[in-house]
DNA sequence: AGGTGCAGTGCAACGAGTTGCATAGGTAAG
DNA sequence: CTTACCTATGCAACTCGTTGCACTGCACCT
């Protein structure tokens, strides 16, 4: 269970409200974390309530009031403990795959279309990793500590893009092939 | 929700039990689609009422008694539907990355270490599907329909697999790197 | 004037996945 | 002889994630 932790990474970096969390999970930490707003909001509470972070409720004119959270020592602490703790390496789960198993059942022509819709979702996303790339760390040899941190992240999804468009590149010409 | 397809996909391959399913899933269609004997069990009954597959029980000595379940017309009809249907791609999902954003609120050194032990746990999955596709394809250009299918998506696995090791190589120098 | 979209927090219900436990007989290893 | 593991199914309780909705008010477009 790690929200709460990727939460606390994030307001490592800056406090921040629900809300402001729900975008910033949408921008950046969510390529590897994925949340909604409505996970984000409950975490907060609890994590609120468990003393990891503390609020402070901000008047803005013109919109609704917001709170704006940040982390606390036993948060800190909290972090520190689950980054040394051992966690399971993520597994693969992709209903493509699922798909591709079945294929003979239904129309194999149907799975190949799917599978050139999923190719193109993923060279978007792609796309969109290495233009932050190119944006945010256009010297990646003169990076340390943190920036280094979420160079290296952001890696890890060009490379699992990357090799996902390429797989369904394999797929793709291999249905074709056994389609003639 | 795609666990009832998987299950759907893998008794199309031939009939079984709950547990022989579980077995199965732990061996083969659960590299890409994981689940547990309770999960399987619940859906199995629930496909059961809903009339998409049908029981056998068998009394056996020796050992508790099984229910042989076997797709039923309904079942084949509803996997067709799902595989002619659009569906989200998947998301990466992975701790590890949360960790290496947060390395630099404890010790960057622990992380290294946890990123050196994911490493050695997916270069060993990755023996496995290496020794599956030695063993079960030898020759891939010969391949036809489901074989064909079920080769391409143990490529699949090994394309992450290798993906993964090599992203853990690259932030395993970084972080040495920048340590030093 | 009306619709859409953004900022902001939240409830309620549901579905999916996890964990611990129970039962029960067989077989193999120490 | 006891311990441990395998086959086989299942309940109960829980956490996690998803979806739909509600309310407020401003800004912008048509």
């Amino acid at each position: 269970m790690a929200l709460e932790h990727a939460i606390l990474v994030s307001l490592t970096e800056r406090a921040g409200s629900g809300y402001e969390l729900a975008r910033r999970f949408d921008r950046s930490i969510g390529y590897f974390w994925p949340a909604t707003h409505q996970q984000i909001y409950r975490v907060l509470r609890r994590m609120d309530e468990a003393g990891w972070v503390r609020h402070t409720e901000i008047a803005q004119d013109g919109r609704p009031d917001k709170k704006v959270y940040r982390i606390a020592a036993a948060g800190k602490a909290e972090l520190t403990r689950w980054l040394a703790e051992p966690e399971d390496p993520a597994v693969l789960r992709d209903g493509l795959g699922v798909k591709l198993r079945g294929a003979s059942v239904g129309s194999p022509d149907v799975v190949l279309r799917e599978v050139q819709r999923h190719r193109a979702e993923h060279a978007t996303r792609l796309e969109v990793y290495r233009g932050i790339q190119k944006r945010d760390f256009p010297k990646p040899s003169t990076l340390h500590g943190r920036e280094l941190h979420q160079y290296l992240v952001l890696r890890g999804g060009i490379r699992a893009e990357e090799s996902f468009v390429a797989w369904c590149d394999e797929v793709i010409d291999a249905l074709r092939k056994d389609n003639r």
